[in-house]
DNA sequence: GGCATTGTACGACGATCCTCGTTGACAGCC
DNA sequence: GGCTGTCAACGAGGATCGTCGTACAATGCC
């Protein structure tokens, strides 16, 4: 009975490494996916296959398995799983209010550029415009 | 040799329940904290022992032992923490772009108050004043 | 002194996560 | 048809996390 937000779980860290591969470049067999996520780190090929296949249980990626070498992709979006992680930290660290969470984020990094800058001020004034009390 | 960020690790998520109290409330001794914490969930007094016994020894809270009920209180200042779970997200699940996370942030969940949104949109001016190229 | 209460310390257990070794299926080639 | 290389599947193992039971020390009360 606990967070019924969605179907498919949290991502762990390793999980969302493969995502993110995923992510970027859609569809990918096991060997392309080891390739280019863990060519560096030593780790084994049937560790990423384990992984795929335990994210395919758990619903985070589809399969293709008609061919031979199985084709996987990602099964929830990048901006479903930002939000999720978004609104997850927002409740654990910020006291449930994303506007705490927004200062920290512009104030500790402030090498935003120029366009990003005038586009964070164009959603504030869309909110506040739309929020009209 | 992985991530000398800092001394301490980054809190897991029943060590940030126990620090969302320390910082709230200060210093607190155990029993304090199983009271405000745990009274709900059936949680065993021995677990909230052993948890904050585990954070001492993690370097997430400091200790007084000079009395018989020892007295706990945070290690890591809540900002820290929040600007570690921040850049911990942005590099994760937002390719490292802190500007991305803000307007994911800022689209999620428009409930800001009017001057929560000034506050935002006073940050950003000094930001873009501040880095005039 | 003896007993009940309240505290800390320690070890163990199940769950989850990540890792890998091994096995068997499937293809291509000689 | 047999060899070789690639693949998915399965099980196991170590690490961490959260949970607790038990043991033991200190304190207060009679």
């Amino acid at each position: 009975m606990r967070s019924r937000n969605s179907q498919t779980p949290k991502p762990t860290e390793a999980e969302l490494g493969i995502l993110n591969v995923l992510w970027e470049r859609g569809e990918m067999t096991v060997r392309e996916l080891h390739e280019a996520n863990y060519r560096d780190d030593g780790t084994g090929y049937t560790t990423s296959l384990k992984m795929l296949q335990i994210m395919h249980v758990k619903g985070l990626v589809e399969r293709d398995d008609s061919q031979r070498a199985h084709v996987y992709r990602a099964a929830i979006s990048k901006e479903i799983t930002q939000k999720r992680f978004l609104s997850d930290i927002v409740q654990r660290v910020f006291d449930g209010s994303p506007s705490q969470l927004v200062l920290q984020a512009l104030g500790g990094q402030p090498n935003a550029s120029r366009e990003e800058l005038d586009e964070i001020r164009a959603l504030l004034d869309s909110i506040e415009s739309s929020s009209k009390s």
